[in-house]
DNA sequence: GTCTATACGTTGATAGAC
DNA sequence: GTCTATCAACGTATAGAC
């Protein structure tokens, strides 16, 4: 789950990381990604960190610059590992099949990854100031080629004639739910914990409406 | 937007509140807010609360017992507006209707009150044990009554066969998202803030595409 | 590279003057 | 009822021994 992330590190020393350095970044993030996805920025504590690494806490700090490169180096992963797994939604693909494919990747990537989910909700909720450092023009050019991928299957007659930013922000919500609102989904339903199991359902029905919402036959049936 | 709360405070002293403690208590309340939305329970500081409200912050220990006890405090006010604010949805409302209209009714409360939606989203990620003492047994009654509302119409041909549950959590997603993530929202179309205008649009669309995705004929067409 | 010791501000909370 | 003064605990961060 956690990525080459001395390139983009707080310490930028330009020597290539060694074998330790590398190890106990990977862990420190680990433990870091604990903490920030259930209190927040601010709301996490270097020192629990430490402890959930078994580190000294000056070793965080050798590490990383501060709390802030820290929780920076933690984001930069979680978008790097967001960018390696959502393919492109092209204008040639089939609108169905595409939007099926994403909306069953996305939320795969909830349930493989609540955590990193839930750090990102955090952050936006927060104010997303964070991000805007690190979410860069490719990031306003996918969603721009995606509204304009939407429009133009629409305009092609492929589908309704959906608003395509608002249909992005549909895909967003319902299936970023199923990470961030996890504990209320297992409050509800009586479950302890979401299975693989409970998220094909999730994307079956998911699939079923949004497709047929926009007035699209899904490719299994 | 701030109801009554002496009832549920954590100062139980059986007296009638006075004016002082009333105003003061709803203030500081207020003030709270603004912080937990941003930066959650354990990122909030009673010193910048105290600053926000412009009383020294001995007095919100006067009026609160703790931290904890004014957390709960807004979060019992926030589920209180909840309550007041959604009608039932019965198995005799017209399907298309009465989910077009809960829709709205859950975008509007977004628009409203976006504060209390960000706290309620960062305590459902934190985990949510500070919801457990508060949502009594009628919340799950409303889930699975409304649950049972969705499958009774299916069952009677209103409606697609969906599964129930999760077109309850495609509501919710969808809905609470206009408000949790507005600053990413914002970020992606440019705009400075999400207005009455374009909440309407962003309902026109959900409702479009759900209740078609649900078999169903929107109301209004 | 790694860890101990420590500096120093901020935290939640309280005691007690007014 | 209200506020000033203060406490112990915890926060981030660093200096410097090993």
């Amino acid at each position: 789950m956690t990525v080459e992330v001395s390139a983009h590190s707080a310490h930028p020393t330009g020597k290539p990381a060694g074998r330790i350095r590398q190890k106990n970044e990977e862990a420190i993030i680990q433990a870091a990604e604990d903490e920030f996805a259930r209190h927040g920025f601010k709301g996490t504590s270097m020192n629990t960190i430490a402890q959930n690494v078994g580190l000294p806490k000056a070793n965080l700090h050798y590490y990383f610059s501060n709390k802030l490169g820290l929780y920076q180096a933690v984001l930069a992963n979680i978008l790097e590992l967001w960018d390696s797994t959502f393919n492109s939604l092209t204008v040639d693909d089939d609108p169905a099949e595409a939007l099926a494919r994403y909306i069953r990747a996305k939320l795969e990537f909830s349930r493989r990854n609540p955590k990193a989910s839930r750090i990102y909700a955090m952050e936006v909720i927060s104010g997303g100031e964070n991000l805007s450092q690190l979410l860069n023009q490719d990031y306003l050019t996918w969603f721009r080629g995606r509204a304009a991928v939407f429009e133009a299957w629409s305009a092609a007659g492929k589908m309704d004639p959906v608003d395509p930013v608002h249909l992005i922000f549909l895909l967003w919500g319902s299936t970023q739910h199923y990470a961030d609102f996890a504990s209320q989904i297992c409050r509800v339903t009586g479950r302890s914990r979401l299975n693989k199991q409970d998220f094909e359902i999730a994307g079956d029905n998911l699939v079923r409406i949004i497709l047929k919402g926009c007035g699209l036959t899904p490719p299994t049936a």
